[in-house]
DNA sequence: AGTAGTCGTATTTTT
DNA sequence: TACGACTACT
């Protein structure tokens, strides 16, 4: 094989040692088997037609659509095996792309039963953000990073901002720094670079700074050597775009590609492609329209159905078929979905049909705890008719919903499990322990550096850390760095000093032992000399111990890697926590977190105005708000296999206070044939608004009337006039906040510029300076930006240059 | 430096 | 209502 050019020769080093030859195919692999029977391989067998075609048609683009339940994944395992055993390429040959680690993790096993257990050879099987690093590491120059960046988590990031838009001397509660992290997610969703984001929209932000603090964010984190989420794509889509050879190499090796979930590409996901599928045009891109559910955070539907368009000459393969659900759950959620436009249009179908089949159910509750109550009394009657609790499911909307039922189950003495929860990575203790280990690595890890100075107390509190942040910014070094030119002179008190002193110094310490120690035991030496978890085991909290174990667990986790630096990649891409649960549970979720998955009993909880369709998706999406809400509800009914139970509240306690409620405009979307009403299982239900009239679910319901006549509408209206209003007279309120900080901020401004262009020191002996706490004195010696000084008052002492002034 | 009291806000979530 | 974040006080 020859090696690309621009590649070094670690290039892919898995190649020889993974891929089969393919024109010698070892015995008893499955290229072999497969010649050797000359026949339909074993591996086609059991799929449907379209199944098949969407298998066998590897050369040019293929689109399969493929609804909910209709073996999606074994399509697109089942076409890379095909693909490894016709011979049409490598392993290292296929990129397949998921969007989830736990779709990668899934395809990797199902891949690794056909080419038995060679799926290290899968070099490109990964999500998009896993591929990008991937990429990007090896080309980190190319973009101004080192190969060694560290990958920035949401914490992080708002951290960063938040610095920035206090040093731009803006308003940071009227500007939060998540929202401008909102907006600049969407920027990177849409592959914006800071100079192409649209005017009108930059000056959303700030009263027009939003581009210079995109900008400034940008720069910060080149210094830091760091990237977030987003600048993964986007910095691989730099790459290729700046670098056509480079862009070559990759679109000669990728000879095939794969994307799952593409209804939830964004646009920046969706160049990315492009661009490597100029090369060659074998995309298969799997999905369904009706599930997208993730426009809020940039999905772009708009991909999928636009592809035909975008790729010349593409099949489009329609998985109708479906395996999971009964015709009724069938003809409930394709009766429901059909009331969206824009769609390509899909009908599933079933040869699943039986009288004994139990229909839709919709049932009304007074009120949450009524809902809670009556879903866990079904939830008992169906497990004591020996149903499973592992095989049911409440999915709700919003997470709110899911106390109630935690409530309810926990006094019934019902197993359940919430997934989706706060990870174990976002805790606390967990982050701590990382940033000490970045900083081990990665000493220019400022952010991770600033979490730690003083965790646990050692006391170096905000006066020391100004100074530390002062010296860094001027000097354009990182903290860690500053901070030990700082303690080399005697600007800080003897106590802080010395505690930072210490601080760097352990961290010198550990980096010597990187390569000597393996990195568990370093891990565990770093957080006990750390005193890390010295203050755990101190603590007398409750959480204290469960803590401890944390820390212990990150630990053990670490085994399977082979250096620090591979396992905080890992943990930085990897988020999720897979705890495997071997007790029998109900399992409560959003609807957003069972995509994918299936149960036989699916609850659906909480279909009422406001709730689903959420009045928020309403408000700030208008119709496609209410589509994409729709979807959802139709991801929610086709979880279930056997059975679906909707349920509504009359009533619904709102940020505390209680509400009546209308039942969801989706209900009376429903098929009326494959739909039976139920009683509520308590006898008080049906009170009240509960009724059935008109519309079979409620009589005065509001939304029948014109479509956007509703109260969220115009509410949304009023908001918008509101804001638009606010816009034009803003620039008042930024002008007085700017000119506050004005004072202060030009200081700064002198002192960095000043300390920049004396760099290195161009004081002269003897000159006399000044320094705001020590007063005035004259220069005794020089060393670098080092400086000792006689002072007046305060006698001889070292300090940096840039702490003192002319005078 | 730690705590109490106040204020504001309040979907969906992966990487 | 309820929680988290920030302030101000001790």
């Amino acid at each position: 094989m020859t090696v690309p050019t621009g590649f070094s020769d670690d290039w892919d080093p898995m190649d020889r040692a993974f891929d089969p030859a393919p024109a010698a195919p070892k015995t008893g692999g499955i290229a072999a088997r497969a010649m050797a029977a000359r026949q339909v391989p074993d591996y086609l067998t059991g799929l449907n037609p379209e199944q098949k075609l969407a298998v066998e048609t590897i050369e040019g683009p293929v689109l399969v659509l493929a609804g909910a339940g209709t073996g999606k994944t074994r399509v697109l395992t089942t076409r890379i095996a095909h693909i490894l055993a016709t011979g049409a390429a490598r392993p290292s040959e296929i990129l397949a792309v998921t969007f989830t680690n736990k779709a990668a993790r899934e395809m990797k096993e199902r891949i690794s039963g056909f080419i038995g257990g060679n799926v290290e050879g899968m070099a490109w099987l990964g999500t998009f953000h896993s591929i990008c690093v991937k990429i990007l590491r090896r080309h980190a120059e190319l973009v101004g990073l080192k190969s060694s960046f560290s990958i920035l988590d949401t914490d992080d990031q708002i951290r960063l901002i938040k610095q920035i838009i206090q040093a731009e001397g803006i308003d940071d509660k009227r500007w939060t720094a998540k929202a401008f992290a909102g907006m600049m997610d969407g920027w990177k969703n849409r592959a914006l670079t800071p100079d192409q984001v649209p005017e009108g929209e930059a000056r959303a932000f700030a009263n027009g700074q939003g581009r210079k603090i995109y900008e400034e964010y940008q720069d910060r984190l080149s210094v830091l050597n760091a990237a977030d989420f987003g600048d993964l794509l986007l910095h691989v889509i730099t790459l290729f775009k700046s670098q056509p050879d480079l862009l070559k190499d990759y679109q000669r090796r990728f000879r095939y590609m794969l994307v799952d979930e593409y209804q939830d590409t964004n646009i920046a996901q969706y160049l990315w492609l492009r661009l490597l599928a100029q090369g060659n045009p074998n995309v298969c891109c799997v999905g369904d329209d009706d599930q997208s559910i993730y426009g809020w955070r940039g999905a772009e539907v708009d991909n999928i159905l636009r592809f035909e368009h975008d790729f010349k000459g593409a099949t489009v393969i329609r998985l109708e078929r479906n395996y999971r659900s009964t015709s009724h759950i069938l003809a409930a959620a394709s009766h429901l979905i059909s009331h969206n436009e824009g769609r390509l249009g899909k009908t599933l179908f079933t040869d699943f049909h039986e009288d004994d089949h139990d229909l839709v159910s919709v049932t009304s509750a007074w009120d949450s705890e009524e809902e809670a109550r009556s879903i866990g009394d079904e939830i008992e009657a169906l497990q004591s008719n020996g149903h499973k609790l592992n095989d049911m499911a409440i999915l709700v909307r919003a997470s709110f919903q899911m106390r109630e039922f935690e409530d309810r189950f926990i006094t019934l003495g019902l197993n359940y499990r919430v997934i989706g929860g706060p990870r174990f990575y976002e805790r606390m203790e967990i982050r701590d322990a990382l940033a000490y280990f970045r900083c081990t690595v990665q000493p220019a890890d400022d952010l991770a550096f600033e979490r730690i100075v003083n965790t646990p107390k050692r006391g170096l509190g905000e006066a020391t850390l100004k100074l530390v942040h002062e010296l860094a910014r001027s000097q354009r070094i990182p903290l860690m760095q500053a901070a030990s030119q700082l303690c080399q002179t005697e600007e800080l008190k003897p106590k802080p000093r010395n505690a930072l002193k210490e601080v760097i110094g352990n961290f010198e310490r550990w980096r010597a032992q990187l390569d000597s120690l393996s990195h568990t035991e370093l891990a565990e030496i770093i957080l006990d000399e750390s005193g890390y978890t010295e203050m755990w085991r101190k603590d007398r909290s409750a959480e204290a111990p469960g803590r401890l174990d944390n820390l212990k667990e990150l630990i053990r986790s670490m085994e399977e890697f082979e250096s620090l630096a591979g396992f905080l990649e890992h943990i930085s891409l990897v988020m999720d926590r897979d705890s495997a649960d071997a007790n029998d549970a109900v399992s409560i979720m959003t609807l957003h977190s069972a995509k994918g998955l299936e149960f036989d009993t699916v609850f659906l909880p909480g279909w009422e105005e406001g709730l689903f369709p959420h009045q928020r998706s309403l408000d700030e999406s208008g119709r496609a708000g209410l589509e994409e809400e729709r979807r959802l509800a139709y991801v929610g009914v086709t979880r279930a296999k056997k059975r679906a139970k909707i349920w509504f509240t009359s009533n619904r306690r709102v940020h505390g206070m209680w509400q009546s409620s209308i039942p969801s405009r989706f209900l009376d979307e429903l098929p009326p044939d494959h739909v039976e009403i139920a009683e509520p299982s308590s006898n008080y239900g049906g009170y009240g608004g509960g009724g059935y009239g008109a519309s079979r679910f409620d009589k005065a319901d509001p939304f029948q009337s014109g479509s956007y006549a509703t109260p969220g509408w115009q509410r949304a209206q009023k908001a918008r006039q509101a804001m638009d209003g606010f816009s034009e007279g803003g620039g008042r309120g930024y002008q007085s906040a700017r000119q506050k900080r004005q004072g202060p901020l030009t200081i700064e401004g002198e002192l960095v510029a000043k300390s920049v262009s004396d760099s290195p020191s161009d004081y002269s002996l003897g000159e006399r300076v000044f320094h705001i706490k020590f007063g005035y004195g004259a220069i005794k010696s020089i060393e670098g930006n080092k400086l000792t000084i006689d002072f007046e008052k305060a006698g001889v002492k070292k300090v940096i240059d840039s702490f003192v002034e002319r005078h």
